[in-house]
RNA sequence: GGCGACGUAGCUCAGCGGUAGAGCAGGGGAAUCAUAAUCCCUUGGUCGGGGGUUCAAAUCCCUCCGUCGCUACCA
């Protein structure tokens, strides 16, 4: 008994030290967006998403906000699980790294490094800046006439030596370089598996996975004085969600190794280097891939603490809406590139795409549904070549879609859809339905179901992207709940003449902008 | 410094050996079912500069200019 194929996709743990911005909202719809669509395919996924509640920043913060750190975080940690409620995000589970569950695979993790003789112990050593409470590099350093060695934050270092436990990370080069040469999908966009195979390549340090400077984390087994390097915990979140260090349990077995870890480019080394090394060391196998997407900047500008322009989502949706925020998320930008949120933008995508070609495609169609054919599915007669050429896009796109979403190509997979959208603008005016209602009725029943049929595979495809907005398509056109998967997307399935249809209502209304008002 | 990517229409980008493409923006027209939405036509580029290979180069090679990324232990 096989059942449906399991697939499990993570987004990173987000650090609850931050606020939840346009980046995080981001990150996670991408992974929604990819987790919706493989329910609809038919395959059993497991969503993961969660925060990283460990290390200095959290113990200090928590400190300055005069709370113990466990309290502290079980406030921060809610404003990202609100993150996700606002972006109607449909994760399985919301972990957190404070978890006993956690606490427990994270020490098993380690236990197998050392078992595979892969951890020892050594000194960290290094500048040190006791201001900022953090090592400098060499080359970062200034030094004055003096000899004292300035950071960049103006903060005077001295040379500290700290015992630390160390991962031979050293050891694990040639593998991992085989690993992404065997695999050439682990690591997408390509360039970003470039980048990471010229730095394996230029050789690997041993990396320190310890620290005694602080408390909050999690500790090595059997010598409580050190703190795992939050890494080592923030990457073993992964497996604890299925259950490991259980490997027998039902979701470790189902799930893992997962299909799609999802991270920004920023943290793209600890995810196919460290990571793949740690899970080597335990014996564990290697999730299928990690995807590095880009950045946002906002209307031109990078988004910064001192310029205070980060965007919260909540604005967003407020703004703009839920659906169409998450469309131009996903449309905006090729996955993986770089890419800028703009007012402008935005207005052009929504009132360009979802109000005028989507959404006024869909009221055109069914209004005149609505007033010719009786508020019901019109019945078709014998199709026209025109129609089956119509339907033949339609029911083309399933394929098309999916092989875009194989490697999170959301923005092509779009693209891919809104042709077929054109398409239907095309048929409508070429067909001229209200033409047809004087001289061939029948004849305009037959376009107008064509229409519908093609508009039905449309806002199946669109679910992932736009839940909402496409659920209430298919309300008007009177799906039924559980005819909503890709499995539906058949002529066997196809819109039945005579089905009753509520009154259509608009589902992306225009954005008024200021200046353009009413002509 | 080293490694790498990129530089194509006003904007965002696709094309990656066979005499330049899309979307948006701009201009003109058609239609009137619809959220004044839609559809058609159209203006616009010596594909960063120079050199080379080839019957043929945005497309391959060299070089120069410019932009950006990576070059490890804050997360």
């Amino acid at each position: 008994m096989s059942g449906p194929k399991a697939y499990y996709i993570t987004t990173p743990i987000y650090y609850v030290n931050d606020v939840p911005h346009i980046g995080h909202a981001y990150t996670t719809t991408a992974c929604d967006v990819m987790a919706r669509f493989k329910r609809l395919d038919g395959f059993d996924v497991m969503f993961l998403t969660g925060t990283d509640e460990h290390g200095q920043k959290v113990e200090k913060s928590a400190a300055a906000a005069g709370l113990d750190p466990q309290a502290f975080t079980d406030r921060v940690s809610e404003n990202f699980r609100e993150m996700t409620r606002q972006m109607n995000v449909s994760n399985d589970q919301f972990i957190r790294t404070t978890e006993p569950r956690h606490l427990k695979a994270s020490q098993a993790i380690w236990d197998a490094m050392v078992a595979a003789g892969d951890i020892y112990v050594g000194k960290y050593e290094g500048w040190y800046a006791v201001r900022d409470e953090a090592y400098y590099g060499e080359d970062e350093l200034t030094v004055t006439p003096t000899g004292k060695r300035i950071a960049p934050s103006g903060a005077e270092c001295e040379w500290v030596e700290e015992p630390s436990y160390f991962f031979r990370l050293s050891a694990f080069a040639d593998r991992l370089l085989a690993h992404y040469d065997g695999n050439p999908d682990f690591i997408l966009p390509a360039g970003k598996r470039s980048e990471v195979t010229a730095f394996v390549r230029s050789g690997l340090r041993d990396l320190s996975m310890s620290r005694t400077t602080f408390d909050w984390g999690i500790k090595v087994p059997d010598d409580p004085k050190h703190v795992m390097y939050v890494w080592v915990d923030a990457l073993t979140n992964y497996i604890t969600a299925v259950g490991y260090p259980d490997t027998d349990a039902e979701a470790y077995r189902r799930y893992w190794p997962a299909d799609l870890h999802m991270v920004g480019k920023d943290i793209i080394r600890f995810h196919t280097v460290y990571w793949p090394a740690f899970l080597m060391s335990a014996g564990l196998p290697l999730p299928k891939r990690v995807f590095a997407h880009g950045w946002w900047t906002i209307e031109g500008q990078k988004m910064s603490k001192s310029l205070g322009n980060a965007v919260k989502p909540a604005e967003l949706i407020e703004t703009y809406g839920l659906d169409q925020t998450r469309y131009f998320f996903l449309r905006e930008v090729p996955f993986g590139n770089d890419g800028d949120f703009s007012r402008k933008a935005m207005v052009q995508r929504i009132n360009g795409e979802l109000a005028n070609d989507y959404g006024n495609l869909v009221q055109r169609v069914l209004s005149m549904v609505a007033k010719n054919c009786a508020a019901a599915v019109p019945a078709p007669g014998p199709l026209a070549p025109a129609d089956e050429a119509m339907l033949g896009a339609a029911r083309a796109l399933l394929a098309r879609v999916r092989a875009d979403m194989d490697v999170q190509a959301f923005h092509k997979a779009l693209d891919a859809i809104w042709l077929v959208i054109g398409d239907a603008n095309r048929y409508v005016d070429e067909q001229a339905p209200w033409t047809l209602r004087k001289t061939d009725p029948p004849r305009m029943a037959t376009v107008l179901w064509t229409l519908a049929e093609t508009i039905r595979h449309v806002a199946v495809l669109t679910q992932p992207f736009m839940p909402d907005a496409s659920a209430k398509i298919l309300d008007q056109l009177a799906v039924p709940a559980d005819r909503r998967t890709f499995t539906a997307l058949t002529p066997a399935d196809a819109l039945v003449g005579g089905t009753p249809l509520p009154a259509p209502q608009g589902v992306f209304p225009r954005l008024v902008v200021e200046g353009e008002g009413a002509h």
